[in-house]
RNA sequence: GCCUCGAUGGCGGAAUUGGUAGACGCGCUGGAUUCAAAAUCCAGUUCUUUCGGGAGUGUGGGUUCGAUUCCCACUCGAGGUACCA
């Protein structure tokens, strides 16, 4: 009775396909149980040992959990869309379809050979209709929703239209684009339907806009930030640049606080979760205002738009007024104020703010409008007042005045007044860009240690304020580094650079000039694109500030700055710094952002380093849009028609006119008369070339989803993976609701695990899934590197041409003493050992020539295959398989030269497989170097599973990778090893036999017997809700090896051994229930229980240690007192021997542990 | 630079609350079996030694009766991230 795993698992894997053994029923007495693997790309190049690695994991916890009583889920699918099958179709024209088909095939093979208890029923992939049809029915239900910031979710849009044309915008608070301005309703329900859906646009979750993308030309197409590596992208190593294109893309910025929040709630690796952390990378700050000011004499600009500044040229004069006045304002001022301030009236207003050589109480920028609050002076002064009412409406400002009086008195009826005269004003288009420059920082305490501001070259305030001196300065230096790619900017961050645009800003507390430079440390795409540079407290506005000479205010109490900034937010104490001073970094920020928001000039804020996630790829194979346009506005196609099937298209390149490769398609318009997909040439001409007919076909989106779309949400479309109606019943998912273990690899860390729930907590908004975090436990496994082999050319060097020149390899060991002697002739000169010219001699090399014998060694890849469990090379296979190396010699271990022929009949196998290693060889072996190396193709260090299924059974397989090492840890695989585990599993099959036949006795077991299986039991036990599953395959081999040692074939012990090893080892453990005489499957089994009575020992074998080291052991009885135990040690002549005669300073007792004797 | 993780025989690794360091396996050495090989079985395998023992978990310190485990400083390695204001 062979243990014949070819057979036994073949008839197993045959048996569980056709019984459907792990379908998972969506309703059940028993508790549910998710276990979940990231599902595959099927590559082209198939499974290699690496992959299946967290697949085994998860295989091993789910049937565990079969035998704990639960009704397990365990699905797998593919993730079928992305770009090497496309790049695939491309060159060779094939269907990306018929390649992914092609390649699943190989997948499941492979798959199905390692025994996986995957519920197949469930399959999906996300280039099937079928399954991308919700894919794009998740888009649409992110067009048609916004986030209220307020209910702090995502609500229909309908609701906010309706809100609209009540109201206006102004009361509500939603995650929306920067450009968004305040209309009324008044407004809203006058304009056309085009503008408000342009308006819409910018509120919705999934929304297209005009964003700075990452354009790869090679790839041509964008890439996410999560697609780039080091400045180039991920797939290829293509350069990137930065380009303007219109997008779609996902609001996931509204999501940012709830997806930091939520990762609290999960179990997830804490790596993982400090890279989500560091993605989002909340920040809390402030936003500051500083105000231009306006050129000196004769350094104006040549821009006109300059025009949008305020105060003019003696404004410095009256700033230090115009401070001093919002520091004392009247009753009356003070009163107004505060309900302007509050933003009552939904405008911004600012005070005592400077408008051409005036100071004015208040003034809202936006709308031009004037408020002056007159005391009893100005009864006497009415034609000056009149005068500058003139003026300033010349510069198109609308000037209210009220009496002191009207504002104690009736303040509601000046507000009426000032809010009637706001809404008659124009739709302004923002605040004005031009007149300050916004800053974000999170060192608003630092506030008075500014001493110049730094702009992004690409801010768009550049150009307004650079004065004609600096002009050709600044344009050089912009055109300078907008030449320069990502790459190169980020390669090079020791290099300062920067100009000064000659304009100043107004420090907003002391009133002071301060110098507005650009430079390129500060990035376009974070906060506001400008820094207030604060260089004693700023490492990088320190060393810009040193480079160019400006000013570094100390604002720190007891700090010298003289070398370096100060950055320690824990032990700041501001100086310097008027009402700031004395005051820690936290007290300091809760003070200065209460003052700037007092003083309007800025508030209190979270900034997010989270970007809104571009949504469109310029690809064939992706999910197509169920978008089509109409007047360039898109417009969704109704759910019901859904899935908008991807088109065929002659080729799967851009079209010539850089158009994505969806451009090619000929049937690809929407007819929305028909519901349906019909041929471009019927698109309504209004679209084509402004004629203003209109027969209800428009052209669809040409862009495609990219790659992250189908995986956002597949682990619940699992949950009901075949319903037509529904992307999932609420009767599925409240059953399942999420997954209780998930596996995968940590590189999606900030890809697909952060996208994935973001979906998640937005279809829990819309009430579609019960939870918003989607995975209580993750795990990630460790890569499984190759151990390549390499041998060593010798790079000998005697002069020949290289064609007569004769190709010598090296064993690593003999290289290795080569190298040795070398550098001990060149310390001592010393005797050689091994003489390179004496072996150069053996081979047949002329010694005439100079010779510089002590060169080098170039190693060379070795495909693994052709090397043994001893490192030694199959030289012929070698041979064979390179064949520019067929009349290479060899120099083996012992300096021999190994023969280059094989002794016939010898070294083959009964498959005609080559196996001449050593011996064979001149009594001499090869052998090769291995180093440990990521898996790869070029490295020749793959191995193929479905080999070390075919050699050693996938039990061994399974045993194998999980014996590897820790779940988590990286490790290097080498086949030689595996052998262990597979005289193991012989072990196992061995106890259940007696004389060559299957046999168990019922015979009682002994005490020995059940201590074996029941400490194994606990040990597995742990180990399994532990993921320690490398210390369970020891812990079996340990029960196999007692019970061996034991001669135990008794079926209470056999029987249960059986189903704890079956998670690790299924076909085996299914073989042997089978012929243990049972007719069902042992993965439904119960988990045998485990007893403790059977693990109570009466005595112990003590450690007893002097001096914390363990010097000799002693049994004695474990219901001694901590007395008698000391007096039994003392009594022990090794103690004697030990102590020599000396007295115990102390002896620690601790029973049942240890005795240590100290002395 | 920053964040995270790690460092134990020739190799992969074990030691769950501080208590016998090196479980289990690979490889290696010797032996048995065999015509021979494969397979199998047995013994040995951290280093060192004057064979009593001694040293030993990246380095240096500390806490403790006792440290691979806890604390401090450092070195090296892996992964992530990067001018984020």
């Amino acid at each position: 009775m062979e243990y014949n795993f070819r057979k036994i698992e073949a008839d197993w894997q045959k048996y569980w396909a056709k019984n459907q053994t792990f379908k998972a029923e969506n309703k059940s007495d028993k508790p549910k149980f998710y276990v979940l693997d990231m599902f595959p790309y099927p590559s082209g190049a198939g499974l290699h040992v690496g992959h299946p690695l967290g697949y085994i994991a998860s295989d091993i916890y789910a049937r565990y959990k079969r035998h704990k009583g639960f009704n397990v889920m365990h699905p797998q699918g593919y993730d079928s869309f992305g770009l090497p099958a496309e790049q695939y179709a491309i060159q060779t024209g094939q269907h990306p379809a018929i390649t992914t088909e092609a390649n699943i095939k190989t997948y499941r093979r492979q798959l199905d050979k390692i025994g996986f208890s995957f519920d197949w029923s469930r399959e999906i992939r996300t280039s099937d209709p079928n399954y991308y049809k919700w894919t794009q029915w998740i888009f649409i239900q992110l067009f048609e929703s916004y986030y209220c910031k307020d209910a702090d979710k995502a609500r229909p849009i309908s609701e906010l239209k309706e809100v609209f044309s009540l109201e206006g915008n102004k009361n509500i608070n939603a995650a929306c684009d920067d450009d968004v301005t305040i209309f009324s309703a008044e407004d809203w329900n006058n304009y056309s339907e085009e503008e408000k859906q342009k308006i819409l646009l910018k509120y919705r979750l999934t929304f297209l806009s005009e964003t700075q993308v990452n354009w790869c030309p090679q790839l041509g197409t964008v890439l996410a930030n999560d697609e780039i590596v080091n400045g180039v992208s991920e797939r290829g190593g293509y350069p990137v640049i930065r380009k303007k294109m219109m997008q779609w893309s996902m609001r996931i910025t509204a999501y940012a606080q709830r997806l930091l929040d939520g990762l609290d709630k999960i179990d997830w690796p804490q790596p993982l979760k400090d890279s989500q952390t560091y993605w989002i990378g909340r920040s809390e700050g402030a936003m500051v205002s500083f105000p231009i000011l306006p050129f000196p004499k004769g350094e104006e600009n040549s821009s006109q738009e300059f025009g949008y500044m305020t105060g003019r040229n003696n404004s410095h004069l009256l700033l230090e007024k115009a401070k001093e006045m919002r520091a004392n304002p009247t009753e009356a001022e003070a009163v107004l104020w505060a309900s302007l301030k509050s933003k009552k009236l939904d405008c911004k207003f600012r005070q005592q703010h400077l408008i051409d050589d005036f100071i004015v109480d208040f003034v809202c920028l936006s709308k031009k409008i004037i408020i002056e609050v007159d005391g009893k002076i100005h009864d006497t002064q009415v034609e000056k007042d009149a005068e500058r009412t003139k003026i300033l409406e010349n510069l198109g400002y609308k000037v209210l005045r009220f009496k002191n009086e009207e504002a104690l008195g009736d303040l509601n009826k000046v507000l009426l007044e000032i809010k009637e005269e706001l809404e008659k004003a124009p739709l302004s288009i923002g605040e004005g860009p031009g007149e300050r420059i916004d800053v974000f920082t999170t060192r608003p305490d630092t506030i008075f240690g500014v001493s110049f501001m730094t702009l992004a070259p690409e801010h768009e305030l550049v150009t307004k304020i650079t004065t004609s001196a600096q002009k050709d300065k600044v344009e050089a230096y912009v055109k300078a580094t907008s030449k320069r790619s990502e790459l190169e900017r980020m390669a090079d961050v020791k290099t300062i650079s920067g100009v000064f645009t000659g304009a100043y800003a107004l420090h907003p507390f002391t009133g002071k000039k301060i110098p507005i430079w650009i430079g390129d440390y500060v990035l376009a795409g974070y906060g506001t694109g400008a820094v207030m540079a604060v260089p004693c407290g700023d490492e990088r506005d320190y060393a810009f500030a040193k480079h160019f000479g400006l000013d570094i205010p100390n604002i720190f109490e007891n700090v010298d700055i003289s070398t370096e900034a100060f950055i320690d937010k824990g032990t700041t104490v501001i100086a310097n710094s008027d009402f700031l001073n004395g005051l820690s970094y936290k007290k300091a920020m809760k003070r200065v952002i209460f003052e700037i928001e007092q003083k309007g000039f800025g508030y209190g804020k979270i900034n997010y380093r989270l970007r809104d996630a571009v949504f469109s790829r310029q690809r064939y194979w992706g999910e197509p849009f169920p978008v089509y346009y109409k007047n360039g506005l898109p417009q969704m196609i109704d759910s019901k028609y859904l899935p908008i099937v991807l088109p065929k298209v002659e080729k799967y390149l851009p079209t010539e006119d850089g158009k994505p490769p969806l451009g090619n398609a000929t049937v690809w318009a929407w007819d929305v008369n028909k519901n349906e997909v019909v041929s471009n040439e019927l698109v309504t001409l209004s679209e084509v070339e402004g004629s203003h007919q209109d027969n209800g076909i428009y052209p669809l989106e040409l862009n495609t989803m990219p790659g992250w779309a189908g995986s956002s949400s597949y682990f619940n479309r699992y949950m009901d993976a075949n319903n037509p109606d529904e992307f999932v019943s609420k009767e599925a998912v409240n059953y399942w609701r999420d997954v209780d273990l998930y596996i995968g690899g940590s590189e999606h860390a900030t890809g697909h695990l952060l996208y994935s729930r973001f979906w998640q907590k937005f279809l829990f908004d819309k009430g579609i899934l019960p939870v918003d975090e989607y995975a209580k436990k993750l795990i990630n496994q460790g890569m499984i590197t190759g151990t390549s082999a390499f041998a060593y050319r010798w790079e000998y060097n005697n002069h020949e041409d290289d064609k007569t020149k004769k190709i010598i390899f090296v064993s690593k060991p003999t290289m290795d003493k080569i190298i040795a002697e070398r550098s001990t002739i060149e310390k001592a000169g010393k005797e050689v050992k091994i003489d390179p010219t004496e072996l150069l001699r053996q081979t047949e090399i002329s010694k005439s020539k100079e010779t510089n014998i002590w060169s080098n060694f170039t190693p060379i890849h070795v495909d693994v295959s052709l090397v043994n469990s001893s490192d030694e090379l199959d030289i012929e296979g070698f041979k064979k398989w390179r064949p520019e190396f067929k009349n290479a010699e060899f120099i083996g271990e012992n300096g021999k030269i190994l023969s280059p022929t094989l002794s016939k009949g010898k070294g083959v196998n009964s498959e005609n497989k080559v196996l001449p290693f050593g011996e064979d060889l001149g009594g001499d072996k090869y052998i090769v170097g291995r180093e440990v190396e990521k898996m790869s193709k070029s490295k020749y260090n793959v191995v193929n599973p479905d080999a070390i299924c075919e050699e050693y059974g996938a039990d061994s397989l399974r045993l194998f990778e999980m014996f590897l090492g820790p779940l988590e840890q990286s490790k290097p695989w080498k086949t030689s090893g595996i052998s262990g585990v597979f005289s193991f599993l012989k072990k196992l099959w061995k106890l259940y036999i007696v004389n060559n036949e299957f046999s168990v006795s019922d015979e009682e077991p002994t005490k020995e017997e059940l201590k074996t299986l029941h400490k194994t039991i606990k040990k597995v036990e742990e180990d399994i809700e532990n993921f320690s599953f490398n210390t369970s395959v020891s812990t079996f081999m340990i029960a196999v090896n007692e019970l061996t040692a034991l001669k135990c074939n008794k079926r209470v012990i056999l029987e249960p051994l059986a189903i704890i090893i079956e998670p690790y080892a299924p076909h085996i453990s299914e073989e042997l229930w089978r012929k243990l005489g049972h007719t069902e499957s042992i993965s439904k089994v119960d988990f045998p229980i485990f007893n403790a009575t059977y693990l109570v020992e009466s005595s112990k074998e003590y450690p007893i240690s002097f001096n914390g080291k363990m010097r000799f052991k002693m049994e004695l009885p474990l219901d001694m007192s901590k007395e008698q135990i000391e007096k039994a040690v003392m009594a022990h002549k090794k103690t004697q021997a030990q102590l020599q005669g000396r007295t115990p300073k102390k002896v620690i007792v601790v029973p049942g542990k240890i005795v240590n004797i100290v002395g």
